[in-house]
Order: C-alpha cells, then structure tokens, then sequence
DNA sequence: GTCGTTGATGTAACCGTTTACACGTAACAA
DNA sequence: TTGTTACGTGTAAACGGTTACATCAACGAC
C-alpha cells in the first residue's frame, strides 16, 4: 500500500470523503470537532493529496513551466534562482524544459495539463514557428522573444546598455571603438550590436563591428587583430564578458596595456568579471529580478481570468534596463597596479 | 473553448473514446482507415492529450523532481544540464525545487502524484530528517547524502580525487606536500583531506595538514607559512581552487618560482582556475555527468517495479571519481611564460 | 445452418480529487 | 405545532484520460 487515499481517511475518521476534503483544505462550514478527527486520521495514515487529481479536478496545476535554450553557467542559475525565489512565494512549482536544437518541437504541447503557465525563452525561434507550437489557451509570459505573440513580454534593454557603454568608452577617451559581436541571429547580440553602432554615430566616433561567436576564443581572435593593428581600435567593446575575456588575456599576451593603450568592457557581469586582472568594465543585467519578474507577471495572468479582471493581451510589455558597473578595464586608476 | 478533449476527437470522428486513445497510442488491433480517421480528426482540433488526466489514469507523470539547497553558479547550471540531458533522452520532465531555509519542509511531500521519482540533494540534511519529510513509496536518489537512505547513493569520489593529486605531485618531483584543508565539518573537505594524507602515506612522502576555509584568504595564509620555512614544503595541495588561487598569488608575491620551487595544485577546476597565471592545476568533476548519471539510476528505479526485477534496496551506490587537469602549476613547461 | 473463433470497436468502470446539490437536524419565529 | 432558516454532512457527478470486458460482425469448418 504506497499511499493513503482520501476514501482511506474517510474510513479511518468515519466520515465522507467530502468532508475529508473540506476539513484539509480548511472550508468554513466544518465542524472543529469533525475537523481534528479527520487531520488526525490523515496524519494517522500519512495521508498526502495526490496532485495529480488534484490538478484535474481543479483544472489548475500550481506549476508553471520554464521553457529555456541550452544556457550556460551563472546566467542560467541566476535566472532559475530568481525564478524560483517568485515561484515558492506562490506556492507554485518550477517545470522545466529545456529546448535543445533537434528535440522539443512537440515537446511544448505536451506541457498542456501539467502546468498553469509559461514562461518562454527561445530567442532563436520566431513569432509564428513559436505560435504553432505552444499550447493554446495557456498564459505565456515571454523573454526576448520576437515580438507579436499573445502574452506579457519582458525583455533585457540591450540597445540601451550598448549604448550606455559606448558613451562610457567615449567619456573615457577612446575614439575608435572595436565591437565584438555576438552570433548572428541571436536577438541579444543583434540588439547590441545596433545599440552600440547607433550610440557611436551619435557620438561621432569610429565603430568597427568583428564577428564573435560569444565564446572566449572568438574574443581573443578579435584582440589579436586589435593588437596586431589589423584594426584600429582603442577601445573593445565585446558583446558578452566572455568573450571580453577572452580578448584581456589575449591583449596581455601581445603586451598591449589595458586600460591605457586598449579599454576593454563586456555585457553581463559575470562573476568573473570583477575577479580578472585589472576588473573587467561591464553591463549588468539582474537575472535574477528578471527571472522573478517574470514569474510574478505569469502568476497574475493565470489568477486574472478568474477574477474577471482578465484585460490581457499583448498589454504588458516591459523591459530591463541593465546597469553600468565601471571597473579597471576602461579607466586608470591608482588601484590598476595592484591585485 | 480552450482545448479539446478526447470526447471531442471521438465525436469528430465518429467513433468511441476508446478507439481514439488506443489509436493514438499506437496500439495493435486497430484498422488503419480508423486510425487514420483519428489521427485527422485530432489534427483538425489541436487535440493534445492532457498530461494530468492520463497521469492519474496511468498512475505515471513522466515527471522527476529535482530537489536542490540553495546552489550558485557553475555547479548548480551544470549540475541540471546533466540531468535535463538524461531527462530528455527518456522522455521525462523535470520539476525543480529548491530548498530554501525556512520553507521547503512540507514541500517534499507535496511532490507526490507530480512526479514518478526525485532525486535529492540536501547535504544538511540528516538521514532521520530527510526520510520523515520524502513521501513513502517513491523512488529515489540522493546524490551527496547522509548515507543510509533508501534509495540510489551517488557521490563526488573525493578521497580518490585527492590521492591522484598527491601522485601527480610526487610524480612531478615533490617530495614534501603541505595541505590546505578545507573548513572542519564540511564532508568534502574531510574526505579530500583523508584522501590526501593516505595517498602521501603510501607514496612514502611527508605530508603536513594546514587548517583553511576554502577562502582566498586562508590559502594566502597558508602560502606564506611556506615561503617564510615555517613550513617545509615544495608542493601546496590546496582543498579547492580558491585557496589555491590565493596561495598562487601570495606565493609570487613572496618571490617563490611556481612551480620551479613549489608545485600548487587545487581542487574542482572552477572557470578562473585556467586564467590565472600560471593556469592552475585541479582536479575537475564532471557535474553535468554527475546530474545525468542521477537521472539514469532514478529511471531505472522507476521503470524496474513495473519489470518485475526490482532488486532495490540502497544495494546500487556509485561515486563520480574527479579528473586530473594539469596546468602549468606542477609542471614546467616551455608555455610557462606565455598567457 | 449452426457454431466457434477471431479481430475490431464500443461501453463503462476506474484513477483520486473537488464540489454542486440533496438531505437531515436543530433552532427559532409564528 | 408547523414553517422557515441555517448549518453540517453525505451522495454522486464531474475532471480527461486508459483499459478490462462485452459486443458484434465476418469467416471458415462442420
């Protein structure tokens, strides 16, 4: 016998099923008496409601689901966390799935029945190939996603924080800005990269845009090119602190001195960031109050239609606007010597 | 209407619900015109199948839950990407949750008829504990636990981690290896310096123990005993790769040559530990496949039952032996002035 | 023509909850 | 006393699937 069901308790409290469901879910019109005899019986049995039937019964799940590319490292735990923060304050659970490249096409659908809501993240679909594929009728809360879907969108400002960081580059001397971008298609990278192009015309200076990939290794091959004066650039602006990374070490290995001959700043703020010598100059994005933000704007859409007071639609759109954390890479200071 | 049901198939096709489960599931006795008929009626609804209903009915979710304490960064990323490998690859989803402090304590138990397994990580938590809080009856697998659950036991073999560091620095010439163990209570570091000082033992070296806090700080500490010959020392096996870190840089800063004069070496290969200079040897564990090897065990124990070839019992526990990854901080080599 | 056999399909029970509704009882007003 | 009301509790019908069992038609053997 793996687990007590409600009829058990309501042989063992000898009274109806009924009244075993209204005793624990705390109905008003319960008898006290009737009510401790029924808790008793179920600790008596360690009796546990079955979500399952729950969930069917209700026609309400309390689980929400994460659907996510294949992210690496602090962005994704940061994401998870803050979602997940949100999540336990609503007494809801955290389903995950993950969208790898070949599967997870049907893989959306088949969520239908097992949670209340969604939040999407798949910056690499579009609109429409993302539209077939979600269940209907389910709220959705969306994170740089293509625009145009039925649900809450909460984006990362990107274009503002590129260009937040040209003006910085600018404020602190450089001239002729290289911007290592990142892969072609990814929305993230797109919107940077227009972002820092856009600030540079702005502010007169020269922006050279190098193809990265969003790993090290394309960071370092962008530096070596800067160092090896096959670019003119004396600030590099890269789309990701990887990828930032990856072109300070590659720097110091062609003995070119950054700040001073080279700036170097990415986006993100990676933990990294602050721990490379001299600190890495970057955006920084709160992953985690987006996560959390997400989670909150997905639990008010699925209480909504119930309340009445649906007023849904594409309405709420909100975005993220990262912040400039200022470190050794863009500006001489007496701390650049040390550590 | 929100979303058809089976009833809603049957009637568009024109036949009963059972013919219209059982041809959707792919069962044998049905005539290939029906279940084409089928097939097409569910097509022209969006007909997809309601993941609670038929869990209650098949008294199977497809669905394991992961239970976490509170992790950061790197490990907590890798760790679920493992497991949404293995996850994917047998069809299942996962539902995550976190530990928290406070909360959390009944949460386990609201887990059943959600998922079909859990796999648990808590390593705060005592066994008595943690067994009262697990709803009876579920398979499960505990990776780094208070041992005597029942259920799969998977661990980060440290001990033998540790003792393949201590020859790989014999082997690299030393013959006198100082000790930067982790704080007291905490398993890992208990086990790293256990292993550690048998592995010294058997090579017929000399091993001295020094107390740290897996901190930068006490590593510098630590560093410094050695360069000052308070102790004898020419290699520093640091329990993490913070320490190690720490003792690099009070190591240099203190005029020592590493490796030329003392060999360093860390433990769990963190992102920094390939960029500082010079790159850090470590032992590396690998998470991801700690995390996927904890889903395989976990679905094995859920598909065993319904085979008939249950032999359960804690009878299976496994340990993830960590990887030697040598850097240039045990072995000169000509890259040791570059990068 | 009858009977068994076989294979495809339908009927209805079941999984474990919640809850609308019916029902019985007691308190109270007339 | 007899209605009315309010309240506590039980009965049974959902929720949306799966599947054991019944049914039915077609077929071949006698």
């Amino acid at each position: 016998m793996p687990n007590a069901t409600i009829r058990d308790v309501a042989r063992e409290a000898q009274v109806s099923v009924a009244s075993v469901s209204r005793a624990l879910n705390g109905h008003e019109r319960v008898r006290p008496e009737l009510r401790a005899r029924v808790q008793e019986a179920a600790a008596r049995l360690g009796y546990v409601p079955h979500a399952g039937a729950r969930s069917l019964s209700l026609a309400r799940t309390s689980a929400i689901g994460v659907v996510l590319p294949d992210l690496h490292g602090e962005f994704f735990s940061e994401l998870l966390r803050g979602m997940d923060r949100e999540v336990a304050a609503q007494k809801l659970a955290l389903l995950l799935t993950v969208l790898q490249d070949g599967r997870g096409l049907n893989t959306l659908a088949a969520l239908r029945g097992q949670v209340d809501g969604l939040v999407v993240m798949a910056p690499q679909l579009g609109a429409a190939e993302l539209r077939a594929q979600l269940p209907a009728g389910l709220p959705a809360v969306f994170l740089n996603c293509a625009p145009g879907l039925a649900g809450a969108a909460l984006r990362v400002d990107n274009a503002a924080g590129a260009a937040a960081m040209v003006e910085h580059l600018v404020a602190a001397g450089a001239r002729a800005i290289a911007h290592v971008a990142g892969p072609v298609g990814n929305v993230d990278a797109e919107e940077r990269r227009a972002g820092a192009v856009a600030a540079a015309a702005r502010a007169g200076v020269a922006l050279t845009v190098i193809q990265g990939d969003f790993n090290e290794a394309s960071g370092a091959a962008a530096a070596v090119q800067v160092a090896r004066g096959e670019i003119q650039a004396d600030a590099l602006f890269a789309a990701n602190d990887a990828m930032a990374i990856g072109a300070l070490v590659a720097l110091k290995g062609h003995g070119v001195a950054v700040p001073a001959q080279v700036r170097v700043a990415g986006f993100d703020d990676i933990p990294l960031a602050r721990l490379v010598t001299p600190a890495l100059t970057t955006m920084r994005v709160d992953i985690a109050a987006l996560g959390a933000r997400a989670v909150q704007l997905l639990a008010r859409r699925i209480v909504a239609p119930a309340e009445g007071l649906v007023e849904v639609g594409p309405a709420d759109a909100e975005a993220i606007v990262p912040r400039l954390v200022v470190r050794d890479t863009t500006t001489e200071t007496d701390r650049e010597r040390q550590s």
